[in-house]
DNA sequence: TCTGGGGTCCTAGGACCC
DNA sequence: TCTGGGGTCCTAGGACCC
């Protein structure tokens, strides 16, 4: 009887390989994807070829970090359209296996297998991947998301690793607990805090403390995240948004009133567009501001009724932004629209 | 590290109601 | 009126992920 099994599937550095894969004289070299592809302007990072990596360029890396980094990187714009394109031919190309394909993001999915062989099912997806697309994927084994996820990371780049209940404490208790997916840099410190800097010591850790310290339902989390229990559903059912949004960041901040209407509004009919997509109407609307030294706020507000109405969402935006007091110079605008829970 | 854009989920306090 | 307990909604903020 053949196991279950679940299969975490990312592509390799998968924007900068696109543009490498379009622009065959980039190949070898530090390429840098973000923003408007102006290394002078206020934007980051979105990805950094491996090349572009040996010079210590990560994502989220501000753009002119970047390029004192490694001031002869080649510096592109990010070309959505282009990376959903080949997004979507890399997950058809995973659907044509006998799998069930879950999609979670441009560049990863789920991928629920039974099979006798994992190994050599993951071999036949980046033959496969590469054959359709020109591209390179790493393959996590797991018994779990979580640990298919994590083993995903191992294998990079190009490789396949199988992490389970067998090798999980071997592989992971010696970590710190950042290596965990869902623990960042805020929550490990606060681990660290309290005595817990591995993966094993928060294994052992006594959930009822956690939860003082991190709430009845993160704390408790965190202890199981760290045994490596996790979901083991894979669906294809498609993903339902709980919201959508846009926000702009600024090349010189704002401080005319008139200026900063306009942009509420703007942004609002963008949503807009994005809430009449969608085909759901919009229950809140929610205005982001991020002032001068880089300090964010956001104020929100239900709609009277559900909307899908421009004008509507509009005026929510304007209404929601008058409540700020705050008159210091603006860097960032955004406006969200949130949909009823399903 | 002068720090994007698009998302998700959890927490906590206050309002409000019974 | 020195006064409870609980449920739910609204709102703001924090943390995380890609």
């Amino acid at each position: 009887m053949p196991e279950d099994w679940i299969l975490h599937v990312d592509l390799d550095q998968f924007i900068a390989a696109v543009e490498v894969a379009r622009h065959p004289e980039l190949r070898g070299r530090p390429v840098v994807v973000g923003g408007v592809g102006d290394p002078t302007q206020r934007a980051v990072v979105a990805t950094a070829s491996y090349e572009a990596r040996e010079f210590g360029i990560q994502s989220g890396m501000p753009l002119r970090t970047a390029a004192k980094r490694c001031p002869d990187a080649v510096f592109l714009p990010v070309d959505k359209p282009a990376y959903e394109e080949v997004s979507e031919r890399v997950m058809a190309t995973l659907r044509e296996l006998p799998v069930v394909v879950e999609v979670v993001g441009w560049d990863e999915a789920f991928l629920g297998a039974r099979t006798d062989d994992p190994e050599a099912l993951a071999a036949e997806i980046q033959r496969r991947v590469r054959e359709n697309t020109g591209l390179f994927c790493s393959v996590g084994i797991g018994d779990n998301k979580l640990r298919a996820k994590l083993a995903t990371g191992f294998g990079k780049p190009a490789g396949v690793y199988r992490l389970t209940q067998e090798n999980w404490g071997e592989v992971m208790n010696a970590r710190p607990t950042e290596a965990l997916w869902g623990i960042g840099r805020k929550t490990a410190k606060k681990l660290a805090e309290l005595g817990v800097e591995t993966v094993e010591q928060l294994a052992r850790s006594d959930p009822a403390d956690l939860a003082k310290r991190f709430g009845p339902t993160m704390g408790p989390w965190y202890r199981i995240l760290a045994l490596g229990v996790g979901d083991r559903e894979v669906t294809a059912t498609p993903y339902v948004p709980r919201s959508r949004s846009r926000e702009v960041t600024f090349q010189q901040n704002l401080t005319d009133p008139a200026d900063i209407s306009r942009e509420v509004a703007a942004l609002a009919r963008r949503v807009t567009a994005d809430v009449v997509a969608e085909g759901r109407p919009a229950v809140r609307v929610a205005v982001k501001v991020r002032f001068a030294p880089f300090v964010t706020q956001t104020r929100s507000a239900t709609l009277p009724a559900p909307t899908s109405d421009g004008d509507e969402i509009e005026r929510a935006a304007l209404e929601v932004w008058s409540r700020f007091e705050d008159s210091r110079p603006i860097r960032l605008l955004g406006v969200r629209a949130e949909f009823e829970s399903a």
